[in-house]
DNA sequence: AAAAAAT
């Protein structure tokens, strides 16, 4: 019998114990939202191969009609900060602070996770919950706020104490006339107690949860209590229940106070001991089956110390305690097993050597050196088939299926060197075709690799994809998920900002190959609900960007919780040195593949900096957006996201906006706003700039230039796809001009600057474009 | 500054 009364041995969670655990995040605000069986239809609609599937979320407009909100003026007219921002694109969820915060079992042994700032107190209140009782009275305020109102005909007798009494008075007000037969039992007090008296009378009676607090003076504090009523410090609506242990159960109680229910199929192991072992149990909580080939280390302490192990797993008893040792990351293995460096290998070999292209440049922004890589061109792909690069023909089939006929260079380039199983480094231009060039070869190589267990229950996954953003990943999804499937295997996304049980059910189901960001795979692991050790091929899109502050150590410990000797491919159109830290930990002898001819001179964008005052930005903006074509806007923050898809709508340009304040249903329908065509304007933060297709944007606007020529690279490459033209307008201010130059010269751009003011026809003609 | 994690 399993025993599932205690936390694995060591009663340590098993995974990232590092201190660089506590590096992540903290600069995001939003609290993670849920998605709603509608918002996840709603992922099934654009593609990036550009199958169409039928777009389902025509019910609800976003943008509402204009005169249903204030106007844009009225709103700056008010003070920002105690704006509701964002209404219901931050939903006032107050239910989440009466629950009782108690942490469970399964999170119990892990460290506070104080960096989460949704839930960090320190940081300020949002005004749309506390304090909105500041805001100024509206017309439509209930009269009961209105206390100087005259009195009129209609009022309440006991608000109007002095009028003279009336033939029609209630008795209350006629306590002179003789008591009558029909007298209400009130006052009737000798009679004896009937069983319908009314509970006021009725002073033996148990106190009831929705007892008025001033007559149940016993029952506990609750949250919104006023400070009177709650001894020392006024009640905050954070506080914890866990100090209010008196209060009457509830029916949403959380199991752990309710220790006598029946046990439930869906209960987490830890509370429920006596059920039968499961297949899918965690071995941890499997003291008594034989150890496994695979069994994790930390669970597995009787085994000697080797070389390998690692570091996270490390503060069981025999090894020194966490604070004892050095504080390297957990990545930083030094006394593992030594490794041919990446730069130290046999030079000429293509892929083992960069070559040195020094530039100067600010320490913000630098140019890394290049990848040395084998060259491919688009004339060396002539007449070669997906056939011809070794894929099957159910895969071939499906690539025709969704558009792809005959390979793009970079997908000729790569598709080999991942059959063959080799490391891959590949660089090709934004909407060339990356996701197809990995995916697929991938595909391949699992079903060829599937030892005989395809469809298995609870398969563990063989392959893993890792984006930056959760819309990228789902959008990779929608191009792997049929090749897939067209021999068989499976595909899940694991992201944040949804429930995570479909995710969990799947993998229990069985999936091969999991696509996700990066920060719930590490939940997922953490609770022991996704073992990635069988994962013998890794993608990371995007990777430089996944090599980016933040992105890096998430990255390095998923990567170390792969199979080893497992093969990497790494993608970017900016793939530069900055991957050389990940390329030197996880990669063996990486091909390194790029398309010729793909720089931006070749370009079908039509690069253009507007010279502007400051004030006249969002002017400028809203006569470039009155365009026919779609428009996408990039902001620096999510504020000015905000601001300016409501500042475009105000000024009857219907806009909506993708930022990481909007929960993840409003940021999937946003973006299908956009590839459904029903607004052609999306404001969004760098959330947009990497690997996102929209067909036919015709024009990007940088409404904040970027700090970035990589970012400059990527948020252009949203237009001018698959051949088309397009045109990327940067807003800059007169005397950033030189800053923006050395920007434009690093990412190889040649743009004309030009003087712009508000009604320039100048505007109208790029709107136009 | 933004992004990535709360069933």
């Amino acid at each position: 019998m399993p025993n599932y009364s205690k936390p694995p041995a060591g009663g340590k969670k098993p995974y990232k114990s590092t201190p660089s655990s506590s590096a992540r995040g903290g600069a995001s605000g939003a609290p993670k939202k849920r998605w709603t069986g509608d918002d996840r239809a709603a992922r099934t609609g654009d593609r990036s191969t550009g199958l169409a599937r039928p777009a389902r979320d025509d019910r609800r407009p976003d943008w509402s009609p204009r005169d249903s909100k204030p106007s844009y003026q009225d709103r700056q007219a008010q003070d920002r900060g105690t704006r509701p921002s964002y209404g219901d694109r931050k939903p006032d969820r107050p239910s989440y602070g009466d629950r009782p915060a108690v942490e469970r079992p399964s999170y119990g042994d892990r460290p506070a996770r104080t960096e989460r700032p949704a839930y960090n107190s320190d940081r300020p209140a949002r005004p749309s919950y506390g304090d909105r009782n500041e805001r100024p009275a509206r017309s439509n305020d209930r009269p009961s706020y209105n206390s100087d109102r005259p009195a009129r005909s209609n009022d309440r007798p006991s608000y109007n104490a002095d009028r003279p009494a009336r033939s029609n008075d209630r008795p209350s007000y006629n306590s002179d006339r003789p008591a009558r037969s029909n007298d209400r039992p009130a006052y009737n007090a000798d009679r004896p107690a009937r069983s319908n008296d009314r509970p006021a009378y009725n002073a033996d009676r148990p106190a009831r949860s929705n007892d008025r607090p001033s007559y149940n003076s016993d029952r506990p504090a609750r949250s919104n209590d006023r400070p009177a009523y709650n001894s020392d410090r006024p009640a905050r609506s954070n506080d914890r229940p866990a100090y209010n242990a008196d209060r009457p159960a509830r029916s949403n109680d959380r199991p752990a106070y309710n220790a006598d229910r029946p046990a439930r199929s869906n209960d987490r192991p830890a509370y429920n001991a006596d059920r039968p072992a499961r297949s899918n149990d965690r071995p941890a909580y499997n003291a008594d089956r034989p150890a496994r080939s695979n069994d994790r280390p930390s669970y597995n302490s009787d085994r000697p110390a080797r070389s390998n192990d690692r570091p996270s797993y490390s503060d069981r008893a025999e090894r020194p305690a966490y604070s004892a040792r050095t504080e390297r990351p957990s990545y930083d293995r030094a006394d593992r097993a030594p490794r041919r460096d990446f730069d130290d290998r046999a030079p000429k070999r293509e892929s083992d050597y960069y070559t040195a292209r020094t530039t100067t440049g600010p320490v913000e922004d630098v140019v890394l050196e290049r990848l040395e890589a084998a060259v491919i061109t688009a004339t060396d792909v002539e007449g070669v088939s997906f056939a011809d690069l070794g894929l099957g023909s159910n895969i071939v089939r499906q690539l025709a299926s969704m558009g792809a006929e005959a390979p793009f260079a970079i997908q000729a380039a790569t598709i080999p060197d991942v059959l063959s199983g080799r490391d891959v480094l590949g660089r090709g231009k934004t909407g060339s075709g990356k996701t197809i060039a990995f995916g697929a070869p991938l595909v391949e190589r699992l079903m060829e690799n599937n030892g005989g267990k395809d469809r298995q229950m609870g398969r563990k996954p063989r392959a893993l994809i890792l984006a930056p953003t959760r819309e990228l990943a789902m959008q990779i999804d929608r191009t792997v998920q049929p090749i897939a499937r067209s021999v068989g295997l499976f595909t899940t996304t694991i992201v944040g900002g949804v429930p995570q049980f479909k995710q969990v059910s799947a993998l229990q189901r069985g999936v091969d190959i999991v696509i996700a960001t990066p920060g719930r795979v590490e939940d997922l692991i953490e609770q022991g609900r996704l073992d990635l050790s069988n994962v013998i091929v890794t993608v990371l899109d995007e990777a430089d960007h996944m090599c980016d502050l933040g992105f890096l150590e998430p990255v390095q410990r998923i990567l170390q919780e792969t199979s080893k000797g497992g093969q990497k491919l790494l993608f970017s159109a900016t793939l530069d040195k900055g991957v050389a830290t990940l390329v030197k930990q996880f990669l063996v002898d990486p091909a390194v593949h790029e398309v010729a001819g793909e720089d931006q001179a070749s370009s079908t964008i039509d690069h253009r900096v507007l010279l502007i005052e400051q004030r006249d930005k969002r002017e400028i903006i809203q006569e470039l957006a009155r365009g026919e074509g779609k428009t996408l806007i990039f902001t620096r923050t999510r504020a000015f996201a905000e601001e300016m898809s409501d500042y475009l709508e105000d000024a009857g340009i219907p806009a909506t906006s993708l930022h990481g304040d909007l929960n993840q249903s409003r940021r999937t329908r946003n973006l299908q706003l956009l590839t459904s065509g029903r607004v052609n304007v999306l404001v969004a933060t760098d959330v947009a700039a990497r690997g996102i297709h929209v067909d036919d944007i015709t024009l990007v606007i940088q409404a904040d230039a970027p700090e970035e020529y990589k970012t400059y690279l990527h948020r252009s490459g949203r237009t001018g796809r698959a051949g088309k033209v397009g045109t990327v307008v940067t807003l800059i201010n007169r005397n950033r001009r030189r800053k923006m130059d050395e920007l434009l010269g690093r990412a190889e751009i040649d743009a004309r600057s030009d003087f712009a003011a508000p009604g320039d026809a100048m505007l109208a003609e790029l709107a136009a474009l």
